[in-house]
RNA sequence: GCCCCGGUAGCUCAGUGGCCAGAGCGGCAGCCUUGUAAGCUGUUGGCCGCGGGUUCGACUCCCGCCCGGGGCUCCA
């Protein structure tokens, strides 16, 4: 090979091939177990996270549920004429994503994050980047102009660093906390690693760095975003008691924070997966994970934090102490949900799982493309299904309602296979009654309700979450069909 | 990236080394005017993933590529 393409591949990347680490379980009482002394009973996740897994039988290798469904749901899709691992949103599937992004971001507010905009891609030549792109384990998209060399982002340290070097920060500023939610970030994944929604080449990741003054004050602002991991996870519909803890740090941070370790693990409440480094070989001295386990017993990370010790130098960040030295900060590394995609795959697959418990499967109400379906009993009642939906709206309810030609039956099961949370099939009777008999999916039963007590119900469960009208005509009749 | 499996109509899938490649769903047209998970009839619809090869003849066999899934590995 004359032209042979040399790859970029990070030093990070070579350095954790041949990294020497130790695995154990951590449990409540604060107890080191190596992993073939735990006890994994009634801890069946942790054991399939930790990959203590003995030979189960899965004779038939099958694809994850949350494929199909992000398909049949018309949610996302695969995009063939883009390079693997990036997805097409349809409407439904944009307005989830849209939710999520938005919901996410007030949280992050909340907690006091700055919220800016960075450049997606940067130059390869320039000296920080080029020293930090070694110390990242991930492959680079890049993107070649003339003599010039650009890679895409793969995180949002870049441009919140290059940010944080050009500021005049005080101690008094710190914890200084920074956000951006990188739509997107790019990870040129090896081909055989993409799945679906759960591992992508792009993808939409809330960052949240907090440029500490020293390490009390890191560990102090580690616990605060704990809270805001938790609160982010379970607002978006998670159970975090279902999800598992990967905690990974250098032996001489273990030996030094013991009692600090053991608190956080003691916050989390299970057994967490404990790796222990005998030295540094990146940029972080700590970090942890929660791990979501899908319908095929397969552990992804959703939300992160990391204790940096490297970047407040790298990038020549400085903030003037008390007493009046320049000095680096430690730098936590966040992201609260994880990928947003992660987030819809994760709530696919748990639907999924419910689905087999004998549940019917259902997204969160604030993330239900559609929250009510009327159903009009004939052409005379399409009128009264059309008013209904649209004085839900008002009261910012995502209605619809169907007026194709089809049988009050057939209806009904299209909207039950779209996950409508509420149907109501509005006929004669309905016609200047009180109540009106509400199809709801969570009993499956028919409440007889007036349509002011639904409007109450709905709103109570979407409470603090945000809220987007609906993603599609009223008019079912008036829908393109963006699959099958 | 490597190994294994797959790609046929918008969707799910059947099919054969050779006459015009099939079904269901969907779409469209008409009938029906519907009461809590599929009403009836008709009709439309296919570079059989792409390129090359073998062959009298390829959707079918071979090679390469692309796309998808699984495994290895890895992560948000």
């Amino acid at each position: 090979m004359s032209e042979k393409k040399e790859e970029v591949v990070s030093e990070a990347l070579k350095a954790e091939e041949k990294l020497r680490s130790m695995w154990y379980i951590l449990d409540l009482e604060g107890r080191l177990v190596p992993l073939d002394k735990f006890e994994f009973k009634g801890h069946e996740n942790l054991r399939i996270y930790s990959g203590y897994e003995i030979e189960k039988d899965r004779t038939v290798t099958q694809e994850p549920p949350h494929i199909s469904l992000m398909r049949s749901l018309e949610l996302v899709d695969y995009e063939s004429a883009s390079d693997p691992g990036n997805f097409r949103y349809y409407p439904k599937g944009r307005m989830v994503k849209a939710l999520l992004e938005e919901y996410v971001t007030d949280m992050v507010l909340d907690y006091g994050g700055m919220e800016v905009e960075t450049p997606i891609m940067y130059d390869m030549k320039h000296p920080t980047l080029a020293k930090y792109l070694h110390r990242f384990p991930a492959r680079q998209y890049t993107i070649e102009h003339d003599d010039d060399r650009y890679f895409l982002r793969f995180a949002a340290c870049f441009g919140q660093f290059l940010m944080a070097h050009d500021a005049t920060i005080s101690y008094r500023d710190l914890p200084l906390r920074i956000y951006e939610l990188t739509k997107y970030s790019f990870r040129r994944e090896q081909r055989g690693e993409l799945a679906g929604l759960r591992r992508l080449r792009a993808f939409t990741m809330p960052d949240v760095h907090a440029m500490c003054r020293d390490l009390p004050q890191a560990k102090k602002e580690f616990l605060r975003r704990y809270k805001l991991v938790e609160d982010t996870l379970t607002g978006i519909g998670f159970d975090v008691n279902k999800l598992e803890m990967g905690l990974r740090m250098t032996e001489d941070f273990w030996k030094e924070n013991r009692r600090f370790v053991r608190s956080f693990v003691k916050r989390f409440g299970k057994p967490v997966l404990l790796e222990l480094w005998k030295e540094r070989f990146a940029y972080f001295i700590l970090k942890y994970d929660l791990n979501f386990i899908d319908a095929l017993d397969k552990a992804s990370a959703l939300a992160t934090d990391q204790f940096d010790v490297e970047n407040g130098e790298r990038y020549g960040i400085t903030f003037m102490d008390e007493d009046g030295h320049e000095k680096h900060p430690i730098i936590l590394h966040c992201s609260p949900s994880g990928a947003i995609e992660r987030d819809i795959y994760a709530l696919l697959e748990k639907a999924h799982m419910e689905m087999q418990e004998g549940m019917r499967p259902m997204l969160p109400m604030w993330l239900a493309p559609s929250q009510v379906r009327m159903i009009p009993v004939s052409e005379e009642h399409i009128a009264i299904a059309e008013d209904y939906a649209k004085k839900m709206a008002r009261r910012r309810i995502r209605a619809d309602f169907d007026d194709r030609s089809e049988t009050v039956q057939k209806k009904i099961r299209d909207a039950e296979r779209e996950w409508i949370p509420y149907i109501i099939v509005l006929g004669e009777r309905e016609v200047g009654a009180e109540r009106v008999p509400v199809r709801v999916r969570e009993d499956g039963k028919i409440h007889q309700m007036p349509l002011k007590e639904l409007v109450s119900e709905i709103k109570k469960k979407v409470k603090g979450r945000p809220y987007r009208p609906l993603p599609m005509p009223m008019s079912v009749q008036r829908r393109p069909k963006f699959v099958g």
